[in-house]
RNA sequence: GCUCCCAUAGUGUAGACCGGCCAAUCAUUCUAGCCUUUCGAGCUAGGGACUCGGGUUCGAAUCCCGAUGGGAGCACCA
């Protein structure tokens, strides 16, 4: 089987499909898994996303047993254009493309359709040694000029290309196209099943007359359904300005939909696995749901995200009546053996709240600060330490997290662009570059930390 | 416009090929409760769907036809 990009950038949470269900093909029959770099449009080869590809597929887990670039090629399309042309199966054309497509559209022969084979060949011989301008003159596959779709009646095989290529130059300047080098590269490549998007369902029906033209044994085709996946800036050229006018960080900037970005915010590649194993293969049209992803995602990493407190809005209380209070908090509730967080309050007798929680206490009830003790509240600024009795919050006292004052500040980037500040306890920076739990916020990433705090990347609830 | 693909709960998905065991599966979401020093996890209960209309048949989610709806292609892009 094969995965075959368009190198034009790195891959986004879409193209994970194709990627996955492969890869789960393979690693359930067997099999050869090809990454082949669909790279014979030079004005659309971004140099840098093979490379990126790749370790977006790494990081997928996807197992490949082979990249090739379909740059490398050449010679091998060029073998094959004449043993088409000279079986009579396609010819030379110079028509206007415009004037072409019009007489497909009406079922009618261009002039150049029954070109003697020979001559054919001759002037692919002269097209291969450039006397011709582009647009002057292409290789065509011919179909079926009476095909009821006008979409597969006869297809431009070869064209020529000035613009240099970013791996061969202009070494090569005939350049096959979309459904003649797959065709030729599944072929040869030994694909015996070809698992891909229904947008291809056309392009598969135009492939099958170059394996009736070759006599080639046709692989299996299947066609899984479109997905729309919204909210999420997907477009390689757009992103590409963007990044370019320093509007994105770069292809990993959290509020996009690359892999890059998903792996920096926390995103687990067997949540992307598991979900489109889900999907499936079906024909449908779907909606990608980020809801149901981010459930298969938390499912994965809440067993190793360490829980931390994190005060967004911080308000500041002083606690009175003792010096010194210590907490020492599991780091996974579910999972003991991973430890405790200790956190001592000395001398500076100050916590920090999330606004939410701080507002509207009433003096004289009973605040339970989690992990460290209770607190009556006394007014606006203080709180009176009241022991430590678990029972309270039988007799209804509410629970909140907090922070002492040596904390950090952290800021969470929201996918959606906004981003959250506040301040984690201390621990956090312990496990920076892993995701966490701040708990009743959600999981982040803890992305990096310099003088000025941390860095998070909101992952999901 | 032409050609093609598809149609089960909010979102996905099983069942469809080989009609009955389907008053329709599972996941997620939602609601209520339990548990819990998180609003996480877990547990319990509940809500929620076969697009419509014909036909075949003793019997249709399943087969056939039509309608409707969604999507794709009609490039010298991939």
């Amino acid at each position: 089987m094969r995965l075959a990009p368009n190198p034009s950038g790195p891959l986004h949470i879409g193209h994970t499909r194709m990627a996955i269900l492969n890869d789960e093909y393979v690693k359930r029959y067997g099999g050869k898994l090809i990454v082949r770099m669909e790279d014979t449009n030079p004005p659309t080869v971004y140099p840098e996303a093979y490379e990126m590809i790749c370790q977006d597929l790494d990081w997928l887990e996807v197992k490949y047993h082979e990249v090739v670039n379909q740059s490398s090629r050449f010679e091998i399309y060029y073998e094959y254009a004449e043993k088409i042309l000279a079986a009579g199966h396609g010819y030379m054309c110079s028509c206007e493309s415009e004037g072409w497509r019009k007489m497909k559209d009406e079922s009618r022969e261009c002039p150049h359709r029954n070109t003697d084979p020979e001559v054919n060949v001759g002037i692919w011989k002269r097209m291969l040694a450039h006397e011709f301008q582009p647009h002057e003159i292409s290789m065509v596959v011919k179909t079926d000029i009476n095909h009821p779709n006008p979409a597969v009646r006869d297809f431009v095989a070869m064209r020529q290309v000035e613009e240099p290529h970013p791996l061969t130059g202009t070494k090569y300047k005939i350049y096959p196209l979309y459904n003649f080098s797959v065709a030729i590269d599944d072929h040869l490549m030994g694909m015996t099943h070809v698992l891909r998007g229904k947008d291809h369902l056309n392009n598969t029906i135009r492939q099958e007359y170059v394996y009736d033209h070759m006599d080639w044994k046709k692989p299996v085709f299947l066609h899984y359904g479109w997905v729309s996946i919204e909210d999420t800036v997907l477009s390689t050229r757009q992103i590409k300005a963007a990044i370019a006018n320093g509007e994105y960080s770069g292809w990993d900037d959290c509020r996009l939909g690359t892999v890059a970005a998903l792996a920096r915010r926390g995103i687990a590649p067997g949540a992307i696995r598991q979900y489109w194993k889900d999907v499936g293969t079906k024909a449908v049209d779907i909606r990608f749901s980020w809801e149901n992803l981010y459930a298969m995602n938390r499912d994965i990493i809440d067993a190793d995200a360490v829980r931390l407190f994190f005060v967004r809005d911080p308000v500041e209380k002083r606690i009175i009546g003792i010096d010194r209070l210590q907490s020492s908090a599991l780091l996974h509730p579910g999972l003991p053996d991973m430890g405790t967080r200790e956190v001592v309050l000395e001398g500076d007798m100050r916590v920090f709240l999330t606004a939410e929680d701080a507002e509207g206490l009433e003096p004289g009830k009973i605040l339970r600060l989690k992990d460290l003790g209770n607190v009556e509240i006394v007014d606006e600024h203080e709180l009176r330490y009241v022991g430590n009795d678990l029972n309270v919050l039988k007799k209804g006292a509410k629970i909140v997290h907090w922070v002492g004052p040596n904390s950090v500040e952290t800021t969470v980037h929201m996918p959606d662009g906004t981003s959250i500040a506040g301040i984690a306890e201390k621990a956090a920076l312990d496990y920076i570059g892993k995701v966490a739990q701040f708990e009743r916020f959600g999981f982040v990433k803890l992305d990096s930390a310099d003088g000025g705090g941390i860095v998070a990347f909101f992952t999901n609830k």
